[in-house]
DNA sequence: GCTCTGAATTTTGAATTCAAAATACAGTAT
DNA sequence: ATACTGTATTTTGAATTCAAAATTCAGAGC
């Protein structure tokens, strides 16, 4: 049908800020992340090579270097010579990875208790308050959205670079483990209450209590996670 | 001279043990990764991609590919149309690496003494005293092999898998850092002190000394690294 | 002399091609 | 019918090719 449209535009996706052209292999990592992460292909599935190519209309070698990418990420699997799959979501591993992100989670607030500005903790109250909207209208997709955000903004003031980059790296496959655990929404209003605290003890600059909350909140998270999972 | 060598031998270097041919990108991601680590290629050196391939040997396509598993390890930089360079040690992320790999070290630490056998601990005390006799005769690059064998094997035992991945990520950069900073060797006997620290907290599996050991000891190497590197 | 413009060259990005491995499949023997 | 062998097909791995971007460098203009 739209078989006129060879035009490929991936500055389409670069916006404005960083300037700069995103190579194809970027573009397609970007995607196919989106693809693994919202199950739209499946866990355990064999990933064709040639479909894909298809599907983006792209070649094959953007393809490969993005499911080289994916790889590092731990959401694809590289079979040496029988291609790709999507790796499975193993409930040891996901229960490995919480009893790590707890530990980055109570890192980050000590950092933060330190670090933050007014500003910052200002900022971080208005989010919170934004989201506390969203949960009183129900608008779940918006919510988890700004959550996401908020947990994100958190790691940046905690003004450490390779926290960050780890807590962002944990958090694909958590963002994954929460799909497929189809997480229910019992946790909502609790979680609500946890970041309540969290952003309290934060304005406090209460060391301690700062680094328990987001403990406790990542560990709760956590659990019911796990819960979902287990309840396939 | 040699230009009738055309014959590539990859093979050659994929021994007997894991029974599957290593992919050629595996291959010399590997080299790369040893050449950035030992300080072959220089922090901040433009990576040229075909002097890269001639000198490997193989085509531009897997050299690209190893790449960019090396951007995602953090030791190569990847510049839009402009190719490669090889990260800068910068001693704010140095420090940020440590802060957090502390932590990691505390985790593992808790772990270990609930969850390491009695045979692991005798194994560990075995590689221990192996390594105090590296120490003795100061046969140094064996002391710091064995040294880097206990770590991982430290990772291993603790039984969470991220972690361990994690710990291994983080263990290149720090790899690096310390070639890097030219490690006085001051530290060779306090650090075989905390070591033996650590095994006595863990022959009596008393989980906060071993914590506190092990985030000790991985406290004082950053600090010895960060020192070297600020002395340059 | 210095800067700017614009071709020539080099280098990178991505598609295509070629070769090797794996898979699917048909036919044979038991 | 089932298991096995050898062949055809598909799919992956890696080299090559083509196009676009960056770099270099020469010459014109100030």
């Amino acid at each position: 049908m739209d078989d006129t449209a060879d035009v490929k535009a991936p500055e389409a996706l670069a916006g404005s800020a960083p300037l700069r052209r995103l190579s194809l292999y970027e573009v397609v990592a970007e995607q196919l992340r989106e693809m693994v992460l919202e199950g739209e292909l499946m866990p355990g599935s064999r990933i064709s090579e040639k479909r894909l190519c298809e599907s983006f209309e792209v070649s094959r070698t953007p393809l490969r270097e993005a499911l080289k990418v994916l790889a590092n990420e731990g959401l694809v699997e590289l079979l040496p010579n029988r291609g790709a799959k999507v790796t499975e979501v193993d409930p040891r591993e996901v229960a490995d990875l919480f009893e790590v992100m707890v530990e980055l989670e109570a890192l980050s607030g000590h950092l933060l208790a330190r670090r933050a500005s007014d500003a910052e903790i200002a900022e971080l109250r208005a989010m919170h308050q934004q989201m506390l909207d969203h949960y009183r209208r129900q608008e779940r997709p918006e919510y988890f959205r700004l959550n996401q955000r908020i947990h994100r903004r958190l790691a940046e003031i905690s003004g450490n670079g390779v926290l960050l980059e780890l807590e962002t790296a944990l958090n694909l496959k958590i963002t994954r483990a929460r799909y497929a655990a189809n997480m229910k929404l019992g946790r909502w209003d609790e979680s609500a209450r946890e970041h309540e605290c969290i952003l309290e003890a934060l304005e406090r600059r209460d060391d301690e209590a700062l680094a328990d909350a987001m403990r406790d909140h990542m560990r709760k998270t956590g659990d019911a996670v796990l819960e979902g999972l287990a309840a396939r």
